[in-house]
DNA sequence: GATGAATGAGCTTTCATTCAT
DNA sequence: AATGAATGAAAGCTCATTCAT
């Protein structure tokens, strides 16, 4: 079906000339008309395909979020220990400022500051995919391998609310983000914490190279893998 | 002289009413016409004492900033311990948004997603405030109640960003933020990190060990140039 | 032939909705795509079948008048006094607003205020209608039942104008309207007058004199100072 | 004070502009451009004045109404007899068709067919235009110069509704209203009745009656001239 | 210094209509 | 005959900013 076709052809356009001009302006800087040419055609058009500016805006979040967690958690599932899966989930979520800083952008600036955000489908988008990481925590909790006492929300807070500083000050420096380096960083740090502490040491020889190599191959398969 | 006392009474009243008004809406949504209403004159006045809108609007943050700097630094340094330094920040931190959320929402808001954000006074008013916590970091080290491999910055980051983010979500759900208590475990938090504490040990070493640690460590501190 | 009897009833489908469009919205506020979407096509069929819009409404009001007077004129002609045919004709059109206010409204609004109206379809339509009555109060007079002098286009315009109005205003109050009882009091006002029937008569020469001269002296000054 | 006064005669431009557009055109038809460039200014200025299309032309009518009300008010109650005084208000409402038929096309188009009518602005107006009938008719009952059983609220529709309707056809076919001639003949048709009657006769006559009823029905003669 | 009327560019949204399939 | 995607003109409305008084 031909028509069939090239309307969602014309979606997929429209979707992303959107991505474009919502990433580089905020949601009243952006104009339809802008849009509409970048899609190459008429603001008219737009309205055939998206009920109003707030409906396209929120289909190219929505869009984002879908492929995102569809990417995420399949992945998350194979990964073992509760530190790699928090190393995962921190890198990806570093990957996508550098692979995209217009939709961080616009998920900071939109879901912040907005009067009717809770409850907004951009809240619904972004609950679902905060609760990976929640998911892995509670689950690090049942595994001994985080502290029985962790406050959970506060802690997905800490994380999320720490990667978007960080993320913006980088991004705002135009500095380059090194998803890899930095997530190993942070992870560290929040597993370690601040405080100087009686280093644990690893019981027996076995268990120290088990852990040494570990580390290791995660790093360079990242290193290697680049996108 | 009376005119001058007029001059800065009704500079005041701009400030106030502006800040009332960029508390209740977005930057874009809220109108000159409303803040000229609310500071009881005309559009026209306001350009008399300020250029334009953004001006304005700078005008209110550097006025806020101006007062809360004043407050906190002289009572930080009497504090003595790093944690309690730490604490005060926070528990500071915290209450602005229990006191003034329309003021968090301004920052978090328009600091976030403009393009031209660093380099702004609104920039360089924040910088001025997180040094407050920055210094409080390395003197922390230097005085070895800190890990001395502490990335600072990158602790600013999650503790602000954290902070933003949990505040965000209390404020959206309308929960009443208990600042005190929220300071004490988020200080607890980054302080001791999120590993269970005993660790297991490594007793001894060997040849395998000291290779894959070579290995580690190089590729480490290639990923560890960030600052 | 199929394809004619398929033709035919898609063209009383659409119909079918623009009668329940148009009745429900102004014609301005009435869109080909509501219209459309409840005759179950899309758009552009609509346009195989009628050239514009204009044209659609015109067959809506053609196609109800048509079975307006088909329905009226045989039974009007089975009646036989003037006064009784005057009831049927007003009971008649009040009924029309009874049952089908959506299309009163249509008459009322779209027959207004247009400046093309005169020499529209409506309005032939709408003449032919009225013929209806023009011609029993021909006949009236013919018969000697109404007045030798009475202005026949003013009571018809008396008659429909003044039924409008009522009407318009009982279905603005959202009151059910009694054609019967309505039907008969209208047309015993028309008949009778207001007047009170035993009429006064002028007592005395002096009394005639001054109406007189009061009635003579009204109209050459509203001939004297027209504007 | 130059600026107040400017801003009232704006406002009277404004209007006036509006009057035209809005006589021209529906509703809907009438764009607020034209309005403002009738008016010499732009369209942003009209909004400084009303705060939107519907404020603006209700203010039309409303100035209409206000006049209209205020001129016929004390003159009506300058008159005696309850005839005279109907003669007078139908005399009145036809001029304002023929002074200013626009202004008869927006309230015939506007207050009838919309959904909102009841409870507008417009409506109350209306109301008080027509109590003005409604207290003439309810005080000719009184004074035993109208039928004690008349039902007034219908015997104003049909005179209203008649006159509209009237108004509406002459109107159409381009033809000039003679208002003096019509109330005359309205009047008398409502007072009298369509029913022939025993007409009452005056008892005696004499010189002077004779000499003033020839004047009197010559000119009727030629008021009467409308068929 | 204060006023406040005027500006005018710019925005989102609607919809009758067309035309290639 | 039917589709339905695309059009594009036009509309109402907002608001930061200016400037003569």
């Amino acid at each position: 079906m031909p028509a069939k076709r090239r309307k969602a052809a014309r979606r997929s356009e429209i979707l992303a000339a959107a991505h474009q001009v919502f990433s580089a302006h905020a949601y009243e800087d952006a104009s339809i008309g802008e849009i509409a040419s970048r899609a190459d055609c008429v603001e008219g058009t737009i309205y055939t395909y998206f009920r109003n500016k707030r409906e396209l805006f929120d289909a190219v979040l929505a869009d984002y979020y879908d492929r995102l967690i569809a990417d995420i958690e399949p992945r998350l599932q194979a990964i073992r220990s509760t530190r790699d899966r928090l190393y995962f989930l921190v890198a990806r979520h570093l990957q996508i400022a550098v692979d995209d800083p217009g939709v961080s952008r616009m998920i900071i600036r939109e879901a912040r500051g907005h009067r009717d955000y809770f409850g907004s489908k951009l809240h619904t988008l972004n609950r679902r995919y905060s609760q990976l990481l929640l998911r892995t925590l509670v689950d690090g909790i049942a595994r001994g391998e985080l502290r029985a006492d962790l406050n959970t929300t506060m802690a997905r807070d800490m994380l999320f609310g720490g990667i978007e500083h960080l993320v913006w000050n980088e991004l705002g420096r135009n500095r380059r983000i090194d998803a890899a380096a930095n997530a190993e960083q942070i992870v560290g740090m929040m597993m370690s914490g601040w405080a100087p502490h009686e280093r644990a040491e690893p019981v027996s020889r076995a268990d120290e190279i088990a852990d040494l190599r570990e580390r290791l191959e995660r790093i360079e398969s990242i290193l290697t893998q680049r996108r």
